[in-house]
DNA sequence: ATGGTGGAAGGTCCA
């Protein structure tokens, strides 16, 4: 089973790279963050053409918004509302063999990494201590947490460890949270598991860099996480890097896992 | 200290 994650910040401009994912990876599950668009103007029907028979949607007028789109029924479909923020940042499930798929969108906490300057940033990091509160009521579940976290937790996962360290996405404060969570359930970073700490691993590069390839100063924001038993499944991990370059591109690529059944 | 770009909405906010 391939499992992929993307930022698609807006899923009508950008059914073209859904196609591409479907292509050349044919997963059996795409989560999907940023759709950016209220649930009556979702493009169902283009993406059931893709292959996608059940699409479970959580969307909001221009901004947020999560989908899963997956060739496998899920089963007690929800969507938490993390802060009562009435923003639509998760989506989840379980498939029939029992392990649990849940999609967030952590909110990116604005420019100022000062919670009491910057309201965006404290939601943040409370957005965060309710992801580890519930976490920990999820124990002795089997789970697949992905989506756009919005932190880069290892020095390797920035183009510049040192000069990120005041920047949201990077900050130390962040980057704590973000551990807080790992260690709820003992979760496993599964980029991680394949590409070794010392080599540098990005899924976003922004739109403000004028050529993003030759600067390459990504970050790695968007991330899949397993809980421990799923580990002895795990086949291959790939970052779609060359989705970058395509037309009119997100600044996110996706992000893919492959698990035995 | 600032601006650089993009999406959606719609005379601006969020990333």
């Amino acid at each position: 089973m391939k499992i992929v994650t993307y930022n698609i910040n807006s899923v009508r401009i950008r059914l073209g790279q859904i196609k591409t994912i479907v292509e050349q990876l044919n997963p059996d599950i795409i989560c999907l963050q940023e759709t950016k668009v209220e649930d009556n103007l979702f493009p169902i029907g283009e993406i059931k053409s893709l292959g996608f028979e059940h699409i479970y949607i959580s969307g909001q007028k221009s901004y947020n918004g999560v989908a899963i789109l997956s060739k496998l029924p899920l089963f007690d479909v929800h969507s938490l509302d993390i802060l009562q923020s009435d923003h639509k940042r998760h989506i989840g499930g379980r498939l029939a063999n029992g392990v649990e798929i849940h999609n967030f969108y952590v909110p990116a906490g604005g420019d100022i990494p000062d919670r009491e300057l910057n309201d965006k940033f404290d939601f943040k990091l409370r957005f965060y201590d309710e992801m580890s509160d519930w976490a920990c009521e999820q124990k002795g579940k089997s789970l697949i947490m992905v989506g756009d976290f919005n932190v880069a937790p290892l020095p390797n996962d920035v183009w510049s460890h040192k000069q990120l360290l005041n920047i949201v996405s990077h900050t130390p404060i962040e980057t704590d949270a973000m551990a807080n969570l790992q260690k709820t359930l003992n979760w496993l970073d599964t980029a991680r598991h394949f590409v070794p700490e010392s080599e540098k691993l990005y899924s976003w590069w922004s739109y403000r860099n004028k050529d993003w390839e030759k600067s390459n100063r990504g970050r790695r924001l968007d991330h899949i996480w397993i809980t421990p038993d799923l580990m002895p499944k795990l086949e291959s991990f790939l970052i779609m890097r060359e989705l970058r370059n395509s037309e009119n591109p997100s600044d996110h690529v996706p992000v893919m896992v492959e698990i035995r059944d």
